[in-house]
DNA sequence: CCTTGACGCCTAGCTAAACATAGTATAGCG
DNA sequence: CGCTATACTATGTTTAGCTAGGCGTCAAGG
């Protein structure tokens, strides 16, 4: 995917797996790698900031646990990030919507 | 539309809007607009600047004309723009369909 | 006549957000 | 003991869209 720009895009994928399932953000990195046949393999950089700007927004909430002498902070879903997640969905499919009526309103290079 | 992100996407829809027909500045604004049936109503200098570096990277070319006292640049697609074009379109359908992956396998709110 | 608005172009500077980089720490394997 | 995977954090840097302003033409309306 290489310098795939997802810009605006990441709250949407990170609220989408923790929706899963309660994850922490190792885990938030490695489903959205698997889930997306290795298309998204964000770095802690990204992710981890992210996560903790989604938990100020309140759309996440967050608590330590312990597993095998290693500490992580295991996100859930909140309610109104619940609702922020429905909203995103739409705004995705507004987008994407738009995009191609865009794109597809173009001649094709393979159709010149 | 709100206060879309396109960042990394705006290439795309440029190159797109000017494949379908040499166009101006402003023109690709309204083509943008219309094409999108006001899903993106650009700001001039969102589109400008853009243009700008599209024509420095070689992918679009430009020359002046006058019509009706008014002076345009008028932007035409080189044959390295239409190669961008369809690697970028390539892009799109990675990059949507690697979205999809992930927001697919999310339980959408709704069905909680 | 003169303001307003559509047309048509431009750029300096702000900002948000993804990314790079580096540091901390545990567990387990060779 | 070094290396990798796990797991989190803080502090840059960079990119690219947007804000906000400027310049100029022309037609229409008050």
């Amino acid at each position: 995917m290489k310098d795939q720009e997802l810009k605006g895009h990441l709250d949407l994928l990170l609220l989408s797996v923790v929706a899963e399932g309660p994850a922490h953000g190792y885990a938030v990195i490695s489903r959205l790698r698997e889930r997306s046949n290795g298309g998204f393999d964000l770095p802690e950089g990204t992710v981890y900031p992210a996560l903790h700007r989604l938990e100020r927004a309140g759309l996440l909430d967050a608590d330590w646990t312990t597993a095998n002498g290693r500490r992580r902070k295991t996100y859930r879903l909140t309610p109104a990030g619940g609702r922020a997640l429905e909203e995103k969905r739409n705004g995705w499919e507004e987008f994407t919507t738009a995009v191609r009526l865009v794109i597809g309103g173009a001649p094709w290079p393979a159709t010149n």
